[in-house]
DNA sequence: GTGAAGGTACACCGATCGGTTTCGCTCTGA
DNA sequence: TCAGAGCGAAACCGATCGGTGTACCTTCAC
């Protein structure tokens, strides 16, 4: 692990800090290719201090991953002050993964990116992208039952399927396929009458 | 390009289809980051001949990748004979999906795959992914068109960014999400009337 | 002043990368 | 019988890979 306290707190308000946002962007936007000379040249960080924190280089991809994971959930999920309806936290989370995909230098969801490129089955990073699945899941699952939905697992777990889908679908097409995941999640939910003229928690259809 | 005739046709019964079937399961297997050396091992091919026929590495993995997309394509789609309903042909492809997720080896769909780890635009492995993408769709609105739906296109599109939902997901999660495609797409199947009862070809809904 | 801590710069390591070249063997068709 | 194409084995190229070792610089507490 390697880790001095500096490190650790981040009160250190440089270098591993810089080193991780840099290694970050670098590895999303040319995979895990990139070499550590240049990750370190684009972090203005030498390598010398970067093997006195991070082990190896596998190290510093799972830390930058694992870094930019909450911002990147914060950016998608709603508020802790969103009071609609569940149905519409669900949706309003497919509006905006549909916005970031219009972004230029958009290059899918990073964490789905990850798994696909790292192939090692225990890589720390495939960990850190499973953490974020997890946690995408959670929040659905969440808005499900507070809609009285019969099997939130199952619909969370499409959801998140949406999300998947919608990033490596427009991966490959190599463009964002605008109206995708939405339509997709609001079919989902029509399906399981997660609507806005449901109450949340009050369930209604409790039969089949 | 660099073609020779024995290559085109395949005839040549050895050295290029050995060295393109090898090239497709080990850059499936480990990725594009498989070495020249390596992949000419495994074929048992010399990197003198597998410059005879390719100009680059790139061309290699692009036409591995094209080599293997008819018959992965064969293995998803229902055959010529299949008579049953619209709905019950593309039922079966996601069951497939979800078979061939079942296999030890199974490393989720090599042309999402693909199209997640090359990173450059115009890659010619990109575009052989994306026409796997297509052909895919393509076979799903035909049943769909069959079947009378309103909007075959945005539906055709949706069940195929299932597929990539379902494998990147899986890919994510480290294991196989049974059940996962087969309930989805019923869902949207569901959703857009697309069932059993309703006779193929017969459309009922006639507009666009 | 002094020494430890944290950092940069840079040369260096063995290994491997994609790609080229040379050599010699084998098969085939005239 | 012989020319020539096809191909494997292997040396070789410059570049780059992940990772180290060493020397020097700055900052700060004492």
């Amino acid at each position: 692990m390697n880790t001095s306290s500096t490190a650790e707190t981040g009160t250190d308000g440089g270098t591993v800090t810089r080193l991780l946002d840099a290694a970050a962007r670098l590895f999303y936007e040319q995979g895990v290719g990139v070499g550590i000379a240049a990750l370190c040249e684009a972090a203005g960080v030498s390598k010398r201090s970067m093997y006195q924190y991070f082990d190896s280089k596998d190290e510093v991809l799972a830390a930058a991953l694992a870094r930019s994971a909450p911002g990147h959930l914060a950016r998608l999920l709603p508020g802790p002050y969103d009071t609609t309806t569940p149905r519409a936290r669900i949706l309003g989370v497919f509006e905006r993964i549909e916005q970031t995909a219009a972004d230029p230098g958009y290059r899918g969801c990073p964490f789905v990116s990850i798994a696909s490129e790292v192939k090692v089955a225990d890589h720390p990073a495939r960990a850190v992208a499973r953490e974020f699945h997890d946690q995408l899941t959670a929040f659905f699952r969440g808005a499900l039952v507070e809609a009285g939905v019969r099997r939130p697992d199952l619909l969370a777990q499409q959801l998140t399927a949406v999300h998947d889908g919608f990033f490596s679908g427009s991966s490959v097409q190599g463009r964002p396929l605008r109206g995708l995941a939405t339509s997709m999640a609001a079919t989902l939910l029509d399906a399981a009458q997660v609507g806005t003229s449901r109450r949340s928690g009050t369930a209604a259809a409790p039969s089949t």
